[in-house]
DNA sequence: GTCGGTAGTTGAACACGTTCAAGAAGGGCG
DNA sequence: CGCCCTTCTTGAACGTGTTCAACTACCGAC
C-alpha cells in the first residue's frame, strides 16, 4: 500500500506537488548517510533526524527503506547513461562501444562498491520490487537496456538477423552478470572486474560474428529458441 | 564471534555434547516452520516455542537466524547427492550424466520453493557467510564440486586436458545460474527451469566436445586464462 | 474570510532479531 | 558428599524497521 504519491509528475509540471522538496531532502540525506556509514548501518531514525524531519515522514515518500535503494538504482543508471555518451560518441566499432560502456557503469558505481555491495542482496530477491527483474523496475531496466541497444546500433558491425533484436536484452544480462562478479570483487579497486570486461568483450564481439556462419546456424538459432522460451 | 559448539564431531561420536538434542530439535522445528510459513514469517519466537525452549538458546546454538538457513543449505546438498546417485550409477554419456544431476537438484529444491526464494537473497550478499562463495559455506560448496566432478570422471566424454580440471567448478557455476533462474522461475512446478536444463545441457555437452578441436584451441586458452584470472 | 478537503507531518507504539547478565544442570575429583 | 568448572538455559532489555491515528498546513470554492 502507501503509494509514491508524485503521480502528478506526470509531465513538465515545474513546482510539482508541495513535497517534492522534503521528498528529495529525504532522499539525498539518505544517499549521503548510506555512502558514509553503509546500508546497514543507516538507520531509517538517523536518515530522519539528519534530514530533519519524523521517522513517518520519510515512510509517506518511501514505502520503506528498501525502497530508497531503487532511488540509487535510478540515479545509477542516469549517471550510467551520461558516463556513456562519449563512448557512443568516439567508438564505432561494437567491441570498444561495448567495452566502453561497461566500464562506464562500473566507473559511475565505484565510488559506492562498499554499500551497494551490501544492498544488492535485496535485488536478488525474486518478490522484492527491488530486483532487477520485477515490474516495479521495468523503468530503468528498460532505459539501460535501451543503452545497451544504442551500443549495437551505433556499431559497424554485422549482425545475425535473428539475434539482433534479442541482444540488447542479452548484452544487459551480461552487464548484470559483470555486476554480480563487481559485487564479490575483493581485489583492490575492483580491478579483476575491469579484467573481466577486458577478457570477456572480445570473446562475445567474436561470438556475435560467428553467428552468421552458415554452420553455425543451426547453433544460433538452437540458443535463441531456448532464451525465447525461456523469458517470462 | 559465537562459534558452532559442535567440534566435537569430528567422528563418530554418537552420544556427544549434551546440547546436540537440543540442537537437532531447533533446526528441525525452523526448517517446518519455514516450510509451513515462509522465512520472513517464522519468527524466532515461534521457533523456540514451538521447541520448547527460550529464544536466547537458539541463538546459543546458531549465531542469527540466517545461520539456519546454512543448515538447509547442507541438508539439501546431502538430499541432492543422494537423489544423484542413480543417476550416476545409470548414466554413461556425460549430457544425460549433467541433465540428471542438475534434474535431481531441482528436484530436492522443489518442495521448498516457496520459502527458498526468499532466502536465497541473504545467499547473495557478498559480506554474508551464507554466500555459496564464502568460507564459511566452503564445505557443501566443495561437496557440490565434487559431484560435479564425478559427472565428468565417470562419463565417457573425452574432455581437453587443459579444461579438465577447472570444468567441475564450472559445471557447479552453471548450476548456481540454474537455480538462479529457478528461485525467479514463476511456471507452475517450475517447468521453465526444466526446459533451461533440458535445452542448456546438450549445449554445454557440445561445448565441451569442441573444445578439443584444433581450431578453437586458442578460445578454449583464452577462456580458461581469463577464468583463471578471475578466481580469487 | 471561512469552510472543507487533500497533502503533508508527527511521534508514540508494535513486532521483530539480537544480546547478555544471571542462573541451572551436569560431571569429574578430592 | 562438596567443590569447581564447563556446558547449557533463561527471559528481560535494546535497537531496529514499520505502522497509524492524530494533527497541521495549504488551497480552492463559495
Amino acid at each position: 500500500m502507501t503509494e509514491q504519491p508524485a503521480q502528478t509528475t506526470t509531465a513538465g509540471d515545474p513546482a510539482t506537488a508541495r513535497g517534492e522538496q522534503t521528498r528529495q531532502l529525504i532522499r539525498d540525506t539518505a544517499m549521503r548517510l548510506f555512502r558514509e556509514r553503509g546500508y546497514a548501518q543507516t538507520t531509517m531514525r538517523a536518515i530522519a533526524q539528519e534530514a530533519g524531519v519524523a521517522v513517518g515522514n520519510a515512510y509517506y515518500y518511501f514505502g520503506s527503506k528498501d525502497h530508497l535503494i531503487q532511488e540509487f538504482y535510478a540515479q545509477s543508471q542516469v549517471e550510467h547513461r551520461a558516463a556513456a555518451q562519449p563512448v557512443l560518441d568516439r567508438e564505432e566499432a561494437f567491441g570498444p562501444r561495448l567495452a566502453g560502456v561497461l566500464h562506464a557503469g562500473i566507473d559511475v558505481l565505484t565510488p559506492s562498491h562498499g554499500f551497494a555491495a551490501t544492498f544488492f542482496k535485496t535485488a536478488a530477491e525474486p518478490t522484492s520490487p527491488l530486483s532487477p527483474f520485477s515490474a516495479e523496475s521495468s523503468g530503468p531496466r528498460q532505459a539501460a537496456i535501451d543503452l545497451f541497444g544504442e551500443v549495437l546500433t551505433g556499431s559497424t558491425a554485422k549482425v545475425d538477423a535473428e539475434l539482433r533484436p534479442q541482444l540488447p536484452e542479452l548484452l544487459w544480462l551480461a552487464y548484470m552478470g559483470v555486476i554480480l562478479y563487481w559485487v564479490h570483487d575483493r581485489s583492490p579497486g575492483q580491478t579483476k572486474t575491469r579484467q573481466l570486461i577486458d577478457g570477456a568483450v572480445p570473446l562475445v564481439d567474436r561470438l556475435v560474428a560467428l553467428s552468421r556462419l552458415r554452420v553455425l546456424r543451426p547453433v544460433t538459432r538452437q540458443v535463441l529458441d531456448l532464451i525465447r522460451t525461456l523469458r517470462h
